[in-house]
DNA sequence: TTGAAAACATGACGCATATCATATTATTTT
DNA sequence: AAAATAATATGATATGCGTCATGTTTTCAA
């Protein structure tokens, strides 16, 4: 974890989020003149539960998984990948000191660290901004919530099925997944063991469903795997 | 369903959503006018999932469930329960057109409904009160996401038992549950099968865990609540 | 008040899924 | 390159929990 040697301004930031698209100048330039922009290396903790709360995040570069750890359990349980250009912690806006979620980088990465406290105080003043954000939030959370529900409904098969059209359609927008995922990655995000994703990984390539090279998913049926997922 | 015959003005209402607080008196008269006070009987639908979305719900007196419905299940599942106070909705701000979820009144309920087209402008034209809304959002919203995320963590007497402890901190406010909530309630609640928690009700009764009179449930021992809801 | 329907209760059974034990294969470190 | 560690794989076993069947109680309508 370095501080990156370029900082770019936010004003000419080509993959900035639409959420800043209502700021104006003086105000982007308040973002940019306030933000780090820091690199993590593949593997590292760029947030960790528990943590005071200082930032929100901006992924620019790179790829991350956003989990919850529980106290009586090993496994975590991931709440979703982020892909670049996605805002991270606008849920701990207005909230509680301290950060209710992990975040981790699956590649390398190039985040800029906005301060909470500037951001908080540019929705305050900016009601198109505060629109804008509560959009995303709202935007986001309810695709999130609906996926543990629907997740709770569904047995195994039907289980990883969804998480897959979730990864393909919303996170590497590929047939083929972009990052490495380990089998524990896909087991925390549907909330199984790991033995059994490899069971079903199994049955799904035997099915011609799925490819599985060296851990890079490639979904080669994807009606079938949409029907899985609804069948569940 | 009827109109409630006297509706109050939003300025004068005692219970209203904190929410409203930094809305100045004019903006609040636009709201007044604009909303709708209406009286649903225990047992009605007040929001059915997949209507349009016309309002955001002030819930005046009351208790409700709000709750998804699925495709390919019989059952639902309860995502919260509403109390006098609580505004509903907000997280269909902004978003499609259709909504989310649905809504029931498990007593008899006044409810007032806000124009959400008014809603958003005063978002847009008020960042105090947007800052508000976007608060409220999240702390509603990471409440319930972490107690859906704990519950997969927990087998069945964990599960009920955590349930049974934010409907009395967040919900009744008391060791004893003000409204009847039927078995199927409860397995909604926590994603479980009826019969499930007809067992583990006795087995809560036999432990002097909880009394149930009628299914008006009290909570006798708290201690061994959060113990069985700790250990899962 | 009576009949019908809904909610509640309880035991027997079966299945889905976690856990355990143990290989095998990759990946990293020395 | 060798050793050590971590990730993946796979079969056997155990069990938590849902489903089914059946009975009882409560609620509600006529």
């Amino acid at each position: 974890m370095i501080k990156a040697p370029e900082s770019y301004s936010c004003i000419d930031c080509k993959n900035r989020s639409e959420c800043f698209a209502n700021l104006t100048e003086p105000e982007l330039k308040l973002v940019s003149e306030s933000k780090l922009n820091i690199k993590f290396n593949k593997g590292e903790i760029i947030r960790k539960q528990g943590s005071f709360v200082t930032s929100v995040l901006f992924l620019k570069e790179g790829f991350v998984k956003v989990y919850k750890e529980f106290d009586h359990s090993e496994q975590n349980s991931i709440i979703n990948f982020n892909k670049p250009g996605d805002l991270i912690g606008l849920t701990d806006i207005f909230g509680e000191s301290s950060v209710t979620f992990s975040v981790a980088a699956l590649t390398d990465c190039q985040v800029c660290c906005i301060n909470i406290r500037l951001f908080e105080k540019l929705l305050v003043e900016n009601g198109k901004f505060a629109a804008d954000v509560i959009k995303s939030i709202n935007y986001q959370t309810s695709a999130l919530f609906d996926y543990q529900l629907q997740s709770n409904h569904k047995q195994l098969h039907g289980r990883i099925a969804k998480a897959f059209l979730v990864l393909t359609d919303h996170v590497f927008m590929s047939n083929t997944f972009g990052v490495y995922l380990s089998r524990n990655d896909i087991a925390e995000f549907t909330n199984m063991s790991s033995m059994s994703v490899v069971r079903i990984l199994k049955d799904f390539k035997e099915d011609q469903v799925i490819e599985d090279k060296n851990g890079y998913i490639k979904i080669l049926n994807r009606d079938k795997l949409e029907n899985i997922s609804k069948l569940g």
